[in-house]
DNA sequence: GGAATTTGCTGGATCGATACACCAGAGCGC
DNA sequence: GCGCTCTGGTGTATCGATCCAGCAAATTCC
């Protein structure tokens, strides 16, 4: 059963295939009988309008990739969900891959999206991602790119990512104003702009009210769960004493908590715990979770907002 | 700066453009010595392959629709990890929608992914989807389509799911053996398959031990944090006592526990609270929650490799 | 009423790859 | 030396839409 095409519809009226192309894009310059006859053999014939055929004429694919990390982690559902909801409204479709932060992995999916021909590209970097590496042919055909979560030093690409410093700060104000002295800061990969930035806020807070951050006390580990379990096991094992605990996000958070109770230490009782996310989980926990909101709604909707931008005006 | 074509390639390099072609296929009637100097020249020029066109002539699109209602529920997240992963593996790309439970927006997603000329579909229904809605222009063009944890009664599809009323079962079994006479099911849209199979599993194991399910302690809500919390809020405003609660999910289940404990009944200790399928969060919460799993990652792969071998083989 | 403009539509070229039929020359048997 | 098969490659049509120049009829202008 081959596909009905313009010309199946052109002939069935009577009207060239130039006609029913004009009239797929509702164009003025078309009668509006004649769009009517076109229509009613479209949708006789079940014509199924070939967005490839369109795009490779047109240049454009009205598509935009997305690469990020991972999904599991609610932060990152919230930003899928809310660039989802934009593309949607605006007519663009959705690509989609998960580097789980491996560079070739996210290597080739740049590369998988490009040829596509994809009209622009989201990316969450995964870890130690260079500029160079997104130097790549994406960039070089010019294809917009909006980087999320994550700067990359010395790439031009748009960034859009929460303040991590005013964040951090925030945090460190609050602990130490309720009396918190010896704080740890736990989890995260440690070389990340997003780690680096918060334990960065968080020193400045601390000095502000002449504590500080010990350097034994701020653990990285990866951003999960399990992170946030083994940075408080390391914490107890070595002897390393506190008050409070910040956490690189609130999953790390779920994880130290988990971790303390299991080694007698009841949160919020005998040790404050604090987390990045504000996910909806932090406020069902028991004890409530202090979390600083980080918005992956706005985040989403702010990165495809100047994405699409973008594509629409390459100079703006 | 128009874009390096096959025709550059095959130009620079003294061969033709179906040369070049075979070549991006590795293909075996090219010898050795020139798909080095084609290749060379590729690298040189910065060709990037266009996959539009190639797909357009070739008749497929080595791209999958999953069209899903939602991803901030961790079952779902979970499911769309595995499912990249198996297509990636595989080379294909994955478009992705949201429908939010709407069905005029699955509807237009679904078009859309047509015109698009997926090669195949994964579909999350929205609530009350009919077949008549499938069978839409995406079926009649024979384009395979897989359905994921809801069933659509009189609709041709492969289906891959969970075996909701054995899990039930499982679940009422553990609380009928641990003494609980009076047990309520709270959450989950009122006519999904899944929760009436939930339902039904559980009514026949209590029914084994003699107990019954009284359907007035049976309270459908949404399926998230909010419905728990719902459903619970209903159960005490209407005075309906009951040992245990089976939640239509994890989520479910959280938002029940906080609401429980917000009006003073302690869960595990008063009360025994129950849900299905054992996402992470369920270990750390305090205290634990049961819950039956209903792994979302077996179950993304094995729709994932069963719309691809459709796809290879449309009969089989 | 004749020129100028507008309206509505058409034909042919084109986007960038693949499919397919075909062909020159090398190698080989006898 | 003649036919035969292989090897390695070419030329042309094609996928299904859009772009663009052009053109006949209808309308407007003065």
């Amino acid at each position: 059963m081959s596909r009905v095409t313009v010309n199946d519809v052109a002939a069935a009226c009577g009207v060239s295939r130039a006609t029913v192309s004009l009239v797929l894009r509702d164009s003025p310059r078309v009668s509006a009988r004649t769009k009517e006859r076109v229509r009613e053999a479209m949708r006789e014939l079940g014509y199924v309008y070939d967005r490839r055929a369109a795009n490779l004429r047109a240049g454009q694919s009205k598509t935009v990739a997305l690469v990020a990390t991972d999904v599991r982690n609610p932060y990152f559902a919230e930003l899928t969900m809310a660039i989802e909801r934009v593309l949607y409204k605006h007519g663009y479709t959705l690509l989609l891959g998960y580097s789980h932060d491996d560079q070739e992995r996210q290597a080739r999916l740049l590369e998988v999206m490009g040829e596509h021909r994809v009209d622009g590209v989201l990316l969450v970097p995964s870890y130690s991602t260079t500029g160079s590496m997104l130097d790549s042919s994406l960039a070089a055909s010019g294809t917009p790119q909006v980087l999320i979560t994550r700067h990359i030093r010395g790439h031009q690409a748009d960034y859009i990512g929460v303040d991590n410093v005013a964040a951090a700060e925030l945090l460190g104000e609050h602990l130490a104003r309720t009396g918190r002295r010896h704080i740890a800061f736990l989890g995260g990969p440690a070389r990340s702009t997003a780690r680096v930035e918060r334990e960065r806020g968080l020193r400045d807070a601390l000095q502000r009210h002449g504590l500080d951050l010990d350097p034994a006390l701020s653990i990285p580990t990866s951003a999960d769960r399990g992170g946030g379990e083994r940075a408080v096991t390391l914490l107890t094992e070595t002897g390393l004493t506190c008050d409070a605990v910040v956490c690189y996000s609130d999953v790390v958070a779920f994880g130290a908590m988990a971790a303390l109770r299991a080694s007698g230490v009841e949160p919020g009782r005998d040790m404050a715990v604090a987390g990045f996310d504000d996910i909806p989980d932090a406020a069902g926990q028991q004890p409530s979770l202090t979390s600083v909101a980080t918005h992956p709604d706005r985040t989403g909707v702010e990165a495809a907002e100047i994405l699409l931008h973008r594509i629409a005006d390459p100079a703006g």
